[in-house]
DNA sequence: TGCAAAGCGGAGGCATCCTCCGTATATCTC
DNA sequence: GAGATATACGGAGGATGCCTCCGCTTTGCA
């Protein structure tokens, strides 16, 4: 309740030392890979012999449960965005948009148990969900109006709907066949989102259409 | 004491007891209250607390958490399967529709500890969700069938759809105004479910507001 | 090289989950 | 109505997990 630390970076800074980054992003890839495979429930202690730390250094890095999982959650979003903006660049528009659309179910799907853990997450911090949501609605944004502006997809669809729509896709992710599902309706929206005033030019130039594997994960050791 | 219980012979049913009976009532009705206001993270000596009965009552009727959020939700999916039904014979069919989906908004709203909960015990038991699911599914069905063969709404829209996209309104439940917004966003879908000509394609002369709801969804050829 | 500060790791207090078993009560038979 | 017995109740208690605290180690800087 009190001031805490003002952790200003004023006089005295020291570098942080190596080992707490070290450490900290061992965390983080622990944290995700075990809440991954053990949903929510997974336990802190299973973290940090993943990451092969003690316990207490978990605990200063993140003070709470809630903190780890938010930290999780921020870099996922993080790399959505990313591959957001890698695409915006590499991909012809309306591709790029369909890309991202289909790497945000694939995230869903690889990460089963994050979904739950971030329905948790999101009911501790409002401010959390609040962050992601703002993040998401300006990537997809921009892939939507790079897309309506090169005349491909029609204007009139504002990114929060689709992400809207994303998130409802992909919260009953249980039933066999989900992901196909999900997958199917991605091209359906995207076909629907087609403007057909616009004479869609069915890619005359892509010179290099980098394979890209438009995934957001990053290897695990 | 014995090695082995024999009783497993079905030719004594008794009756059951009535104090268990009531005692499992009381149990649902706790844990409703509980996990609604403090979330899935409420404790389970909470819930017997509340229902007045001992730790151990708790677990013989509700052998795991899971089975105890199971229940809850089971019962609170039959409620809303119940309400549809009446709407059903009571309501104008475009009426019962909208009213049906603005329930369930509110069915969210007043509870929000229940949506994570929910969300757990989703992850947990896909066996669950795929009930529910198919139980609203079909509720909503019938309210859609039934405005549609009143004329009343296009009738090119599965139940499916729509509920994937009532749950993705609810998922993101934590920004101010939410329920509102989520309101709000019911009239606009029903509105646009409503059949101007049976087979509506929007999009060419009408500008309308950027909310525009008439995807095309269904895949099934 | 020397020295604090920053960081590390795990023992341990506290809370919660779930099991086990002695006691109490409802149902059934006569 | 009374006895017999299956059924249910309730809480003590072991196991597990969350988080704190503190002595020891490592690192950055002079």
């Amino acid at each position: 309740m009190s001031g805490k630390k003002v952790n200003r970076v004023r006089k005295t800074t020291r570098q942080p030392r190596t080992d707490a980054l070290r450490n900290r992003e061992r965390l983080l890839v622990a944290a995700k890979a075990v809440f991954s495979a053990g949903g929510p429930e997974a336990s802190q202690e299973a973290v940090a012999r993943r990451a092969g730390v003690g316990i207490g250094t978990l605990y200063r890095h993140f003070p709470t449960r809630e903190a780890l999982f938010e930290a999780v959650y921020r870099r996922e979003v993080d790399q959505l965005v990313d591959l957001a903006g890698q695409l915006q660049s590499e991909a012809l528009p309306l591709e790029a948009l369909r890309r991202w659309l289909r790497s945000n179910v694939e995230f869903v799907a690889t990460k089963k148990g994050m979904a739950a853990a971030l329905a948790l997450a999101a009911h501790g911090s409002s401010e959390l969900s609040a962050y992601s949501f703002e993040r998401l609605t300006n990537a997809l944004g921009m892939l939507l109006a790079r897309a309506a502006a090169a005349g491909e997809i029609r204007s009139d669809i504002g990114p929060e709907d689709l992400l809207r729509a994303l998130v409802g896709m992909c919260v009953i992710h249980d039933r066999p066949g989900w992901q196909a599902g999900a997958l199917r309706l991605v091209d359906v929206l995207v076909d629907g989102l087609r403007s057909r005033a616009a004479t869609a030019r069915p890619g005359s130039a892509a010179p290099r259409q980098r394979q890209d594997t438009g995934r957001a994960d990053r290897g695990s050791p």
